[in-house]
DNA sequence: GACTATTTGTACGTATGTATC
DNA sequence: CGATACATACGTACAAATAGT
């Protein structure tokens, strides 16, 4: 997945899980180390211009594949185990 | 869980957890077994007074457990696995 | 093949609640 | 107290898959 940061709204991939992949891309690059907080979700829509729920749908599979977690009234951060569960 | 059939909009169980309780104990009951159909979408927004959000996040809640299988186009199936997944 | 109806999937918008800072 | 941030719940609209006419 080379488009990092542009949505393709022709794209056969859901935009949310397209927002995941990018965001996925920018964890594995170093945008953010494990432990630290990534962009609100208020950030992100404004960032790709998405509507909230999108893109609580690309958090919510993050956090569903261990890569993030969220913690309510504080923010979304990068989970700290690196290597995540192969199942599935 | 008890409160078959009815939603208390005071619980401290969030809505679509309840619904998500309630298809499960029905579907325990016998109402539906395994490989069979469940409720449309619509017909449980109507049945149970709710939004299709609430509904549909009930029914991902199942889907993710492994107790109902969706298929686009055609409906909501009771899984064939009776006994589901004990992780998490 | 065309058309319609049904059903799930996706996307967006808005409001409220609760916890944190 | 106000601002921020996640959780829940409501609503709308359109797309895609399926089935039947």
């Amino acid at each position: 997945m080379d488009a990092d940061a542009v949505i393709d709204y022709d794209s056969l991939t859901p935009v949310y899980a397209q927002l995941a992949a990018i965001l996925r891309a920018r964890i594995d690059r170093g945008d953010w180390a494990a432990g630290r907080r990534i962009l609100s979700e208020s950030q992100l829509v404004q960032a790709y211009g998405l509507a909230r729920g999108t893109v609580r749908k690309a958090i919510a599979a993050l956090v569903e594949d261990g890569v993030l977690v969220a913690v309510p009234g504080r923010g979304t951060f990068v989970a700290l185990a690196e290597d995540n569960d192969p199942a599935e």
